[in-house]
DNA sequence: CACCTGAGTAAACCTAGGTTAATTCCTTGT
DNA sequence: ACAAGGAATTAACCTAGGTTTACTCAGGTG
């Protein structure tokens, strides 16, 4: 893995959006971590202010309760900015942790840092505003499908947002992303495949 | 209501926030609007791209789902902004109507141009980008709540939120915003009462 | 090859919360 | 003071989804 490559990569994530990001006025250094299938970028408890780019691969978010059960906030397929926006704003310890479903490759930047940068440039600035309101958006609908929506009609939400993920991942993690069992969910299909 | 009397609590609710803003830069008219307890602000479906600040009152954020139910979103007390991000953001018609618990006073700028006025003005910037950020923190918690607690438990921890609206406002507002029905809020405070 | 271990399915049973409806208690208007 | 409509409580009954356990099947590993 070039390091001058997953620059590429990440700079062509922006302009492939619409933002023309001045890059010479950035000085900063990248990490490169490799995650294989089943490990995880950060776990949740720690404290992870950086901000990550998902170059290849599949992720997801996932938090445990205090009685121990696992549940799968997104799910986040490349390229992508990844993180937790909590965390490198009140500089807490990250509430998910975030674990790969397939061997994936992330860049990382030191967030205050990339942070001071980019308030100097008014495209990027515009890109992390529109980013926020975007996250915040997914967030809102997801509230209310778990007040509004029946288990059911979230599996088919999810199917219809995700098709290709319904192969790629265990019946279990789409369990723990509906908010439901894998018992349940399983019931659903069975359901589902009768009709 | 005298509108420079407005326009300096909103002001004073930037620099009670530490927030240092050039007002001098700002040219913007403000509109007032009076709403009066149980009417609305704007309705589920409106176009609402304004930004509106909550002088004096208490309103909630309510939809309405396909089969009629009522699920309130949010409270909010002034002094605060309020409004639709994602209505002012993708210009589609909002997903909740925003209803006056007392009687209220709001103002309100045209959100385009005021945005476009901000971006001038890097305190203003920065207050936006926290905001952002801030309801975001927000609606992760509401979602992970939905899933991993009970409603008895996210009954205890709106009390923890909001302890003086348990009594300023119904029951069944209450319990259409923890994402039960009144009747259920009843059984589990009747349960509380017990031990 | 036999042996695990982990994933999905299925069945039996349980519980939190929804639904409906009756009863009482407050407000609010006249 | 009165009537009337809405707000809260209580009880009876119902259902979606949780829990537990058991069975099957596929993929590694010795």
């Amino acid at each position: 893995m070039d390091r001058t490559q997953l620059q590429d990569s990440f700079r062509a994530y922006f302009s492939d959006m619409g933002y023309q990001i001045e890059w010479e006025r950035f000085s900063l250094t990248l990490d490169i971590h490799v995650i294989h299938k089943g490990d995880y970028l950060f776990q949740q408890g720690d404290h992870a202010n950086k901000l990550y780019f998902l170059h290849k691969g599949l992720m997801r978010y996932v938090s445990v309760s205090d009685t121990g059960k696992e549940f799968t906030q997104t799910f986040a397929k490349s390229p992508r900015i990844i993180g937790s926006t909590r965390s490198m704003v009140t500089q807490a310890p990250v509430l998910f942790g975030i674990q790969a479903l397939e061997d994936s490759v992330v860049i990382s930047y030191p967030w205050p840092t990339f942070f001071e940068q980019l308030q100097h440039d008014k495209s990027f600035l515009s890109f992390y505003i529109h980013f926020l309101e975007n996250i915040f958006i997914t967030k809102e609908e997801r509230e209310s499908a778990f007040v509004k929506e029946t288990a059911e009609q979230r599996y088919l939400n999810f199917c219809a947002d995700y098709p290709e993920l319904k192969e790629r991942i265990p019946l279990q993690q789409i369990a723990s992303y509906i908010g439901i069992t894998p018992v349940a969910l399983s019931r659903i299909r069975a359901k589902l495949s009768l009709s």
